[in-house]
DNA sequence: TTGTATTTTCAAAATATTCTGAAACTTTAA
DNA sequence: TTAAAGTTTCAGAATATTTTGAAAATACAA
């Protein structure tokens, strides 16, 4: 297999994974083209690569920069503006979930925390079914918070190496 | 706050977290709705109470049947099909957690044992960088896809009592 | 059987999302 | 300054997804 046509493999695979992820197409396959880079990428080599639009190029980008998975490079000498991911995959894993859990649990934490107290008989079936489902969502979700901050949390440790000084 | 008023928003804003989540609006509807109602409800309720067609409803309760956050439930003597949600919520958490594996990890792994070896010189830098993060994307794949069984796995087995016979 | 209640399917309509490309804006070098 | 290179924005077009509702299929009682 050559290089150009397993790396357009590799592109084309991911853009359709990216959509099962509830993530843009395009946004997912600009992802893969920056992993599988040995060099930062300008605008102008995502449009040619993936044969898209200026418009599409730049919202894309932008938002992988927003995810902390693509940087801004400036090159010596060169007026445009270069793109290269972040290449340690225990990095991206990381970041994708940080923004997978501010964009599906921080939300569902704040709707739970907006329903106030039920009016009326607490011991009517209709209440307490109501009370109780939400009462055991709102615990489910507080744990899972508490545990992707910590996954996070000791992750960035880990490679700032301020756990190791904690046993010392 | 009156129970109906809460009901109602408790619906229509898991709804909104619904789409966030990449699950479609209506299906997350109705699994609120069952999840907060004491007795099982037929699709003509949940058409009621949602305000939505018989086609809606019957494709997205099948739906959440096949992710097993659902059950069908017969009442004696009534010919209607009745439906009744999963309560417990950490058994919810696993079901999504399992589905999601399945609809986002497993592709992913797909596609990756998919690509071939790749034909050139192994030390240029180009296919350096398409190999290298191909690797590390495939061995970290097959670590999330043991975690993730293992949790579900321990879960199960949580619930049957088989881990503590373990330790007899 | 036949008729009635119920569920399922699916083409077309409605809605939502993504993409394009050109104009507006910004930055930098001369 | 000016102008050229580059980036951003966004209205409208193209695509994709979801929803409706009526017809077909199925299940059941008489």
């Amino acid at each position: 297999m050559k290089l150009n046509e397993a790396k357009q493999q590799f592109i084309q695979s991911w853009g359709a994974i990216g959509t099962q992820w509830g993530i843009n197409r395009t946004m997912a396959q600009i992802h893969a083209l920056l992993l599988v880079s040995a060099d930062p990428l300008s605008a102008d080599d995502i449009m040619e690569e993936l044969q898209i639009s200026r418009g599409n190029t730049n919202m894309n980008v932008r938002e992988l920069i927003d995810w902390r998975l693509v940087e801004k490079v400036l090159k010596a000498g060169e007026r445009k503006e270069f793109f290269i991911a972040e290449k340690d995959i225990w990095k991206v894993a990381m970041r994708i979930t940080s923004e997978r859990k501010r964009r599906e649990l921080d939300p569902m934490i704040k709707v739970l925390e907006n329903i106030g107290e039920i009016e009326g008989d607490k011991k009517d079936k209709d209440v307490k079914a109501f009370t109780d489902t939400v009462g055991q969502l709102q615990k489910f979700a507080k744990q899972a918070d508490k545990a992707f901050d910590n996954l996070v949390k000791v992750d960035e440790h880990w490679f700032t190496g301020t756990i190791l000084k904690l046993f010392k």
